[in-house]
DNA sequence: GATGAATGAGGGTTCATTCAT
DNA sequence: TATGAATGAACCCTCATTCAT
C-alpha cells in the first residue's frame, strides 16, 4: 500500500544532484552504523550529509525510502555477485559452487559489518510491516537452479523455500560471527559450508533416510 | 551502563501487584505481537493491561525494562527447557539430544510464533545499544557440555561460541519457516537437525579435514 | 473518511482536564481572532493556554478538531438560540419570527465578529474538504418548519434547499456589516430582513408570478 | 504592508514571456480548482504549468501575487460586464437593470464554480491579513450610480455600502447554490432578484417605513 | 532568461516519563 | 499505591523562496 513511497522521488538530472544523493545515502549507511536504527533519524542523516533535511526529501519521499533503496543497492550487489559467482562455477560440483557462494556472502557481510545487520533488522521489520518480500526473489532465482540440479523431484516452490533458508542460514552464522568481534574468514567459511551442505542433505534427500552422522 | 535500568523496578511481595505485573507483561507481549516494535508503546501497554501508565512505571522503570523482562522470561523458559531435555537425554548419542534440543527449539518458537520473531529482534537491538549479551548465558551454559563433549581438544571460549551458532542457526531457520506461513514441523526439524550436523561436522573436526559430501 | 479524527479524543474525567479543554478551546478561539487562520498553529493555540502541546494533543487529535470543536459549540450555540426563538414566537407571524432570527442571527454574530468570520471560512473549508456538511443539519431542521407553514406545497429538499440560502443569506449580510465596522443593529436588521422576505416571497411563490416591486 | 509584493513583477513585454504567465496563471487556477487552497503550492503551480519554479518566481514575486493576479482578473472581467450591462439597461428600470446584473453574476460564477468560490475565500483571507479592499472599488462605482437613482436622500458612503451589501448578498446565493450541486439558473435568478430587492427595498427606504410583506 | 537544486524555518504529532492528587 | 493529566524533547515532513549554473 504504502510502497510507493519507497522509491526514490525523482532521478536526479544534475550532476550535482547525482552527488547530493550519494552523500546522503552513505550518511544514511554511516548513521545506521553509528547509531543503530534508534538513531537514524533524518535530520542526522542529513546534517552528516552536510545537506538540508529538504534537499533529502527532495529525492527521498520519506525516511523509510533511505533504508529501502541502502537494502535495494545491497541485494543488487549481493545479486550481482552471486550471479557471477554461478556463472565462474558453472559446471562444477555442487560442493565447490556452494563453497564460492559462501565465500562471497562472506566477504559481503564483512565489508561493511554493522551496516549489513542493521540493514538485515530494517528489512524483517519492513517486510512485517508490508507483507513485501525485501530479499530480491531475483537472487533465490539465482540460487534455485543451482540447488534444482540436486533436487530432481523438488517442485519450485519447495526449491525457492530452499533456497530462502539456504540465504537466512548462512546470514545468521555470518552475523553471529561477525557479533563475536574480528572473523576467522576461514573457519566461517568452512563451518558455513558445513551447515548447508548438512541442511541441503537433509531437505533435499528423500524423507525416510536419515541424516547424515558426524 | 543503562543495564541497570532494565531489571525490575521491584519484586512486589503482595499478589495483587504480582497480579499487575503479570498483566502488564502478558499486555506487553499481545502489543508485540499484534503492532509489532513499531505500535509498542507504553500508554499502549498500558491501556491494554487495564492500569495506569503510572501502575506500569511503578513496576518498570523503563519501556525496555518490559521487553527485557519479556525477553528474560523468554531465556529462563528456554533454558529450563533446554535443561530438561538435556537431563532427559543423559548419556544418549549427540544426535539424539541435539534431535531433541530442536524439536524442543520449534516447539518453542511456535508457541508465540510472532512474539519470537519481535522479542529476537529487539534483543539484537538491545545489544548493539548496550553492549550487553542479551542471549542468558545459562542457556549457552546448558549446551555447552553437550557439545563440549564430542570436542575434545576444544577450548571453552571456542565451544561456547559453537553454542551461540548452533542457537543462532536453529533460530534462523524455524524463524525462516515461520515467515513461509503454517510449519510442517516434521520436516523443520528434519532439516535443522541436518543444518546442526552438519555444522557441528564442520567446526568439532580438525581443519584439515573437508566437510561430509552431500 | 477521516472524520473520525475531528472528535475529540476523550472526554475528561477529572475537573482539572476537564478545565484545560476549555482553557485550549477559548485560546484556539482568541488565536483565530488575533492571528486568522494563517497564524493558527497548535505551538501557538498551546502557548496561549498556558499548557504543552502534549494536552492539547490528549484532548484533540488533530488541529482540525479544534475547529471542528468550535464550530460545532457554535453551531450548538445557535442552534438553542433558534429553537428558543422558535418557540417564543410560536403562533405568530411569519415575518415576526423571521425578524426575531434576524435579530438574534446579528448578537450572535456581533459577540465575537471575528471568531464567527474565520470559523465561517474554515467550515467551508472543511466542507470542501471532507464533502461532508458542516452547518448542523438540526439547525436546518428548527428553520425549516417554520418556512414550511408558508410553503405548502414545497418538498421538504426543496424547504431545505431555502433553509440554508436563508442561513447564507443572513450570514452574508451581517459578515458584511460586520467588515466595515461598528454595526447599526436597527438598520442591519430592518435590511436583512428586507433580503430575506424578498428572497422567500421569490422562492415560494410559483414560478410564473413575478416578484413583488421595489 | 506587503502590498507591493502582490503586484506581478513585470509586465513582461516579449510574447513569449506574456505566455509564459498566462500558463502560470492558468496553472494556479486549475490548481486552485482541482486541490483547493490546501493543495496550492508553487512547485505545483509551476510543476502544472511545465516550467521551473524559479520561472515562476520571475514573474510572482510571492505566492500571494498569484491569487492577486488571478481576483484582479476575475475582478476585471466582472467590472467589465457589469459595466456592459449597465450601459446596455441604461434607462431601464431598476428591476430590469438587476435582473441583468444578476444573470451576469450567476453566468460569472458558474463559469468555473470551484475557482469562484476559493478565490472568494482567499481574498476574504487577504482582506484579513492586509486590510486592503480586494473587492476592486471600481466594481462598486459601477454599481453605485444604478443604486443612487432610486437612493436620492443618502449620501454616497450609504450607497457604496448598499453596493458592497448587493454583492456579498449575490455572491452568497450563488455559492449557496452551486454547493448544492447543479444549478437551476432561472430559479436562481428568481430568488437572488428576489432577496436583492427587499434588500433594496429595505435599506433605501426611509427607516420608519416597515418592510414589504410576503 | 530559464532551470531546478538547495535551503531551513515552520508546524503537526508522538510518546517516554513525571508528578500532583 | 493508583491514577491519569501534563510535559516537552524529538522527529517527520512541507513548501516558500533563493541562487549557482
Amino acid at each position: 500500500m504504502t510502497g510507493a513511497a519507497l522509491n526514490p522521488r525523482k532521478s536526479p538530472r544534475q550532476l550535482r544532484a547525482r552527488a547530493t544523493v550519494e552523500t546522503i545515502l552513505e550518511a544514511a549507511a554511516r548513521i545506521l552504523e553509528t547509531a543503530g536504527p534508534e538513531g537514524f533519524n533524518t535530520n542526522a542523516v542529513a546534517a552528516k550529509a552536510g545537506v538540508s533535511v529538504g534537499s533529502l526529501y527532495q529525492y527521498f519521499p520519506a525516511k523509510q525510502a533511505l533504508v529501502a533503496e541502502l537494502s535495494r543497492r545491497n541485494a543488487d550487489a549481493v545479486l550481482q555477485g552471486l550471479a557471477e559467482v554461478a556463472a565462474a562455477t558453472d559446471g562444477q560440483p555442487l560442493e565447490v559452487r556452494l563453497r564460492a557462494f559462501v565465500r562471497f556472502a562472506i566477504a559481503q557481510q564483512c565489508a561493511r559489518p554493522r551496516l549489513s545487520r542493521v540493514l538485515d533488522r530494517l528489512e524483517e521489520g519492513m517486510a512485517l510491516d508490508t507483507d513485501e518480500r525485501t530479499t530480491a526473489p531475483d537472487i533465490l532465482a539465482v540460487l534455485a537452479p543451482v540447488l534444482a540440479a540436486e533436487a530432481s523431484r523438488a517442485d519450485p516452490g519447495a526449491v525457492m523455500a530452499i533456497a530462502r533458508d539456504c540465504l537466512a542460514l548462512v546470514r545468521a552464522l555470518i552475523d553471529a560471527a561477525l557479533d563475536r568481534g574480528p572473523v576467522d574468514r576461514e573457519a566461517l567459511e568452512k563451518n558455513t559450508l558445513g551447515a548447508l551442505l548438512g541442511y541441503l542433505g537433509a531437505s533435499l534427500r528423500p524423507p525416510e533416510q536419515a541424516a547424515a552422522r558426524v
